[in-house]
DNA sequence: TGCGTTTATTCAACAAATTGACTAGAGGCG
DNA sequence: CGCCTCTAGTCAATTTGTTGAATAAACGCA
């Protein structure tokens, strides 16, 4: 039961629906906790259950109606409640990339290349989105004033920690590729399974 | 069926029993890959049933008797096919601290500074390990010999993922902290759920 | 004119993960 | 002597998460 509390700290920026936390939540906590449309609606759907967020029903002419959700006051109390709580286990990271890297060595070397460059890719325009957020939220200011002015933020702070992370990913990814590539040079660019003993 | 690959990348090192497995995958896989000990036991008794890895049972006179697993010739195979595949869904990171940075805000930033140091202890400690384990791998070797001479670079290339990750936390913990101490001071600690509309 | 895409949500089935308890001998501490 | 922890695992129940498809109206473009 940790997405609703993923779920509670969206909905902290104001009103949304299932779809909107779907594509993104908002783009700034599916940063550090994604989850699919379906476990979404089911878990919006037990939320309001509970009275933790009601939902407000949006008539669209040219759009299905929507139910946009925010959170009630017993919502706002859970939060708190969940935020005072002692912190949870360690971060659950799962990365399939990092497993293939592992492997890299008895498998096809140039494959995982391949994959490590798509994660660079993909590293590389979240990295502008989230520049882009940041320099939003900042609305030319300098940091010292944001911090000083701004009613909120936790946002920002865990929109540095996202940049951060994806800058490693890019990072490392160069360093990666260099010592592989001259791997794959020397070896021929396959890996072999055992030596023959 | 993702954790298996992680199973046989850790396999890759040699032989391990489930136990060993389910405290720390040597160390070094359960890095980017964590497993209960109860889904590692399912999976490797599912893995043996399809022949990708076999038991040697170890007789123990003053321990329990253990099954130490190793890859058969169908796992490398497995392995090979698995680095081959193309490129799985970018990582799930699910981070609760990082939640609760997000709600800051509206809670008790005490509690939320508290998570965070403790956040940074749990890193610096990893980031001790980790760099021990690195220099184990060295012996004493620069990286540039060491890349030359190794079998395998895989794990080195993972571990330096690892350790750049807990510097980022080290990082960003101190960034976190020193912005939520001023805030802090300046609300007086506490955070209002709604500024009386 | 019709085909694909986007918005918005729901249903059903399945696979995977988490939690908690249980077995069992050994070693160590006070 | 009794208690706790460590090694090494198993069982069962429940909660989560994933996959795939269905519905439905409107937009855009060719």
């Amino acid at each position: 039961m940790a997405l609703r509390n993923a779920v509670m700290a969206a909905l902290l920026d104001g009103e949304a629906s299932g779809y909107d936390l779907a594509k993104g939540f908002d783009a700034s906590v599916a940063n550090f906790w994604m989850a699919t449309p379906q476990q979404l609606y089911r878990e919006l759907e037990r939320m309001e259950g509970e009275g933790l967020i009601t939902a407000r029903v949006v008539e669209q002419e040219r759009r299905p109606n929507k139910r946009l959700f925010s959170l009630t006051k017993a919502g706002m109390e859970a939060v708190r409640a969940y935020v005072a709580e002692p912190p949870g286990r360690p971060t659950t990271i799962r990365d399939e990339l990092l497993v293939k890297v592992q492997c890299a060595d008895v498998g096809d070397i140039a494959a995982v290349r391949a994959a490590i460059g798509e994660r660079m890719e993909w590293a590389t325009a979240k990295l502008a989105r989230y520049e882009r957020l940041r320099e939003h939220l900042l609305k030319g200011r300098t940091e010292d004033e944001y911090f000083a002015e701004a009613e909120r933020i936790g946002p920002y702070l865990t929109l540095m920690r996202g940049i951060a992370f994806e800058r490693e990913n890019i990072r490392w990814g160069e360093f990666a590729l260099r010592r592989l590539e001259r791997r794959a040079m020397t070896t021929g660019g396959q890996g072999r399974a055992t030596p023959e003993t």
